[in-house]
RNA sequence: GCAGGGGUUCCCGAGUGGCCAAAGGGAUCAGACUGUAAAUCUGACGCGCAAGCUUCGGUGGUUCGAAUCCACCCCCCUGCACCA
């Protein structure tokens, strides 16, 4: 890897992924020779979602630079619980808990990043290695000083569990940010690490970080923060009715997460793309002229959907999404072949086994215990309205009796598949028994 | 500790004895329209196919009948006091 490349931040900046730094402008400076960044993240789940996406790539676009990456997993932090912009107090999770998510997340991060490419080869560390041995008398003694509560309690991330009626903050999620600050300190003394990156609600913690490494260590290091992905519409960004839109396979499917960036809005489509590609911003920009130049049905999304899933999944996974995607959507699914069928099952398409013998149960709760629906009203309403598709015949409500009649193998693909859909986009893949 | 204000269905927030499964908004789901969009319109939105069943911090009570009244308890907020 020869030389960096200077012009990261300002790549960053088009792509809107700066939304605060420290220094002043001298970071542009400090960068112009390869320097070692990290960024935390903390296992609250067995597994990152994709809230996390925009913070890890950007740590690879800065490995792509020329920089050195290291990904903090909070083994340490991650016990505590970080309160910041956090609406109320959250429960502890055990520490045998945490440690299993430890090893899931760091899984998860490495493959991101390169930890093979000579000088600046990505490094993952766990904060509890610090801490774990750390005394409370030491730690109130050498860190805490350095912190004024006066200071700590004015910042604007726990303002709201200050000062809002209703909600708390306790002792121990305040002090996570000392614990943050530590970390930096701690990386900057061991690694000649200075800069710390992270999404914008980790400002706070991370401008602790640059005050307590100049006082412990009289060093000047760098803060710098992206901002939190909004969608044009106000809606949370990353959930669907189905749920957090997981990196984990086992949790999110390729195909699942390929329909999600593919359902992106247009107003958000392109800014997703300077976010989530790395497709250059004058790509980016072509993209949305010709997209603006043809009107109708633009290309942003379907490309948007390739690459993050690329990014995620693998060229595998991208084209086991595209298969199911292109089966189930244009096309004529009744033309698949019993191979075609049981490929959309191993590509991950939702799918289960029929009973032998549906006994009492009706369609509603059939497609309920498959996952399709949460309650029965949903599915009641849908086969109302004729929006239940059994290989492309609509079922209605007089059939709810009757699963078995619906589910007979006469009626079957190949002698045992059953495509249901449910809605516009809820797909299911059913089996005969046997 | 004292005084005052609160805890309602995913969220916000009405509701102060029956007309309440509980207004309204948001989110979500389905239909029409479309591009597997957006906007808009329509319907649904505690559980149940249904009959019906279970909810309004908790427990008891008053009443033919309670989210609404009473008692006690739990939790949150505000002020004062105590402590310092």
């Amino acid at each position: 890897m020869a030389g960096v490349d200077t012009t990261l931040l300002k790549d960053l900046d088009r792509r809107g992924l700066i939304n605060q730094a420290t220094g002043d402008g001298e970071l542009t400076e400090h960068l112009a020779q390869s320097r070692t960044l990290y960024c935390g993240f903390d296992p609250t789940a067995d597994s990152l979602h994709i809230g996390s996406l925009v913070p890890l790539l950007t740590l690879k676009r800065f490995q792509a630079a020329g920089h050195k990456p290291i990904a903090l997993v909070g083994g340490a932090t991650g016990l505590i619980g970080d309160p910041s912009f956090k609406a109320q107090e959250r429960n502890l999770n055990t520490p045998e808990v945490v440690a299993g998510w430890v090893d899931k997340i760091r899984a998860q991060v490495s493959r991101f990043i390169d930890f093979d490419c000579g000088e600046n080869s990505a490094m993952v560390v766990n904060n509890l290695d610090w801490t774990k041995d750390l005394s409370v008398l030491d730690f109130l003694r050498d860190v805490g000083k350095h912190f004024s509560v006066n200071n700590m309690v004015n910042k604007e991330s726990v303002k709201q569990r200050i000062q809002r009626e209703g909600e708390g903050i306790s002792f121990t999620e305040f002090s996570y940010m000392l614990l943050q600050s530590m970390d930096f300190s701690e990386l900057y003394r061991g690694y000649d690490c200075t800069l710390q990156i992270g999404g914008s609600d980790q400002w706070g913690n991370i401008t602790g970080g640059v005050d307590l490494t100049r006082r412990q260590h009289r060093g000047k290091v760098f803060g710098m923060t992206m901002p939190l992905v909004t969608k044009a519409d106000g809606t949370k960004f990353g959930k669907t009715e189905s749920g957090t839109i997981w990196l984990d396979p086992a949790r999110t499917s390729p195909y699942a997460f390929y329909q999600f960036w593919l359902n992106t809005a247009d107003a958000d489509a392109y800014k997703f793309l300077r976010y989530f590609t790395f497709l250059s911003v004058d790509e980016i920009d072509e993209i949305e002229r010709a997209d603006a130049e043809r009107a109708g049905k633009p290309e942003a999304q379907g490309i948007l959907a390739r690459e993050v899933t690329r990014e995620i999944h693998g060229e595998e996974g991208v084209a086991a999404a595209e298969r199911i995607s292109r089966a189930l959507f244009s096309g004529d699914s009744t033309e698949l072949s019993e191979s075609d069928l049981e490929q959309l099952r191993q590509d991950g398409l939702p799918s289960s086994v029929l009973p032998a013998d549906f006994g009492d149960q009706s369609l509603i709760h059939v497609l309920v215990e498959a996952g399709m629906a949460p309650s029965g009203k949903p599915v009641k309403d849908a086969l109302g309205r004729n929006a239940v598709l059994v290989n492309g015949q609509a079922v209605g409500i007089d059939r709810n009796s009757d699963p078995a009649g619906v589910f007979s193998q006469a009626h079957a693909k190949c002698g045992r598949f059953f495509i249901v859909r449910l809605g516009k986009k809820k797909y299911h893949l059913f089996t005969l028994a046997g």
